[in-house]
DNA sequence: GTTTTATTGTATCATTATGGTACAATAGTA
DNA sequence: TACTATTGTACCATAATGATACAATAAAAC
């Protein structure tokens, strides 16, 4: 975000938001065998952030968490999940704020609606690596991808918003089976399998591991890879959900 | 709630809550082989409604969701979790509340604070069902319990509130063991399936629910129960929570 | 007091799911 | 042509679950 974005966000018309409610947005990626999230570099400060914003009051909150994703990453249609509202009493940002506004040269009262306590809804959101492009959004504040397992000190609770996201993601995995969000069209079994062992943070057995997820009966094999390595091609498979499931 | 509570209600402080954002609780209870929720009966109306409130500034959400609980149940440390957030942008309930409005016959502004759109946070909360005394609530409201496959139609989305809330609930079962907390001290395991039945929707095979529950090693079996039937008497059991559980 | 009845606790079998090993198949390399 | 690393699948051992059988017993019926 640039000086002006901030000062645009500071001074924005608070009668068409939602006061004292934000979202905040944990958006996982899988690359190079890591499960990884995205975060935001607050305005020249050494300070790093989940992606968030406020609700418009025109609209709804889900709508909310995917505009904020597309005003970040230029991406429709990510798959987006509300997981938890954190709600503590304490959740104010006053000191970063203030830090922020000396920087760019603003001085605000100490009514300004950013001082207020706020509560978050956090929201979970699976992303194709290859197709999210961070320096494309409309905001201009620096993006980057963290290891999840290597996540730096965060601003406010934003830590501990992340490990619950992680939570969520684990056990909806088998549950709602969204690990195929974080692949592109088409992968190998050992793909899938090195993504399972990445999110759940133990190792699988690779057979039993084929076994139980061609048992779902939810994947299409294609055509053999040929490609690197000195060994027998692997297939192909394609998501193909059955009908009671999304 | 009596009419001049009403009128408090909607004379409130808005200051001392944070605008915009409510809670809803669905409060459950076990009692002759249903599940029950309770419902509060909303003014001289034939609306009936999930019981609420709002947040104060200087409350977690968490504590918001106990106080608003206790006012209507007088009991405290009723186990509570929050489940989901619903925030569609047509959450307003202009309609019912100058109903209600009308009936205590009080005039509001078109810029009456309950007016605007409303994000809720849901609550489940498991209780003892023989120990919560509906009437001894600080707010006067007839309240009732309802089995929640017959719960009429409510007010707004609180319909799909209880839904979800349902769903939360039949998940948790087996992950958190929250079922203990709906049952008394001791109890029979014919006691314990009959919940689990009732929660899950299905029929469970006595035999192998008992051996998959005592496989788990979290009850302790106490003294026989002499009581009624003309058959052998069943063991009363008290669940004992493994050290890495709550 | 004896028999009957309904329910409880447990044992046992069959079936399925899961943990672990073995091995043939094969694309590229030496 | 032999070798290497990885893949797909078969196979066995163990654990979990589904289903049936049966002895034990508190109260009611007689």
């Amino acid at each position: 975000m640039e000086t002006n974005e901030r000062q645009q966000l500071y001074a924005f018309d608070e009668q068409r938001y939602i006061p004292q409610l934000s979202i905040d947005c944990v958006v996982f990626g899988f690359h190079e065998q890591q499960l990884k999230v995205l975060l935001v570099n607050m305005h020249q400060t050494p300070y790093w952030a989940l992606p968030g914003g406020f609700i418009q009051q025109n609209e709804d909150v889900d709508d909310a968490a995917a505009r904020i994703l597309f005003q970040r990453t230029g991406a429709h249609d990510i798959y987006l999940e509300q997981f938890y509202a954190f709600g503590k009493v304490n959740r104010n940002f006053t000191d970063v704020h203030r830090q922020i506004m000396a920087q760019i040269g603003l001085k605000a009262g100490e009514d300004h609606w950013i001082f207020r306590r706020f509560v978050s809804l956090g929201y979970y959101a699976l992303v194709h690596f290859p197709e999210v492009d961070i320096s494309s959004g409309m905001l201009k504040e620096p993006c980057a991808w963290f290891d999840v397992h290597q996540v730096p000190a965060l601003i406010f609770d934003h830590n501990e918003i992340v490990q619950k996201a992680l939570e969520t993601l684990q056990r909806s995995l088998d549950e709602k089976l969204v690990g195929f969000k974080l692949l592109p069209e088409t992968f190998t079994m050992g793909e899938l399998q090195s993504l399972y062992e990445t999110i759940l943070g133990v190792r699988l057995l690779r057979t039993n591991f084929q076994r139980k997820i061609l048992s779902m009966q939810i994947l299409e094999r294609t055509e053999k890879r040929f490609s690197g390595g000195a060994h027998k091609a692997p297939y192909l498979y394609r998501f193909i959900p059955k009908l009671n499931q999304i």
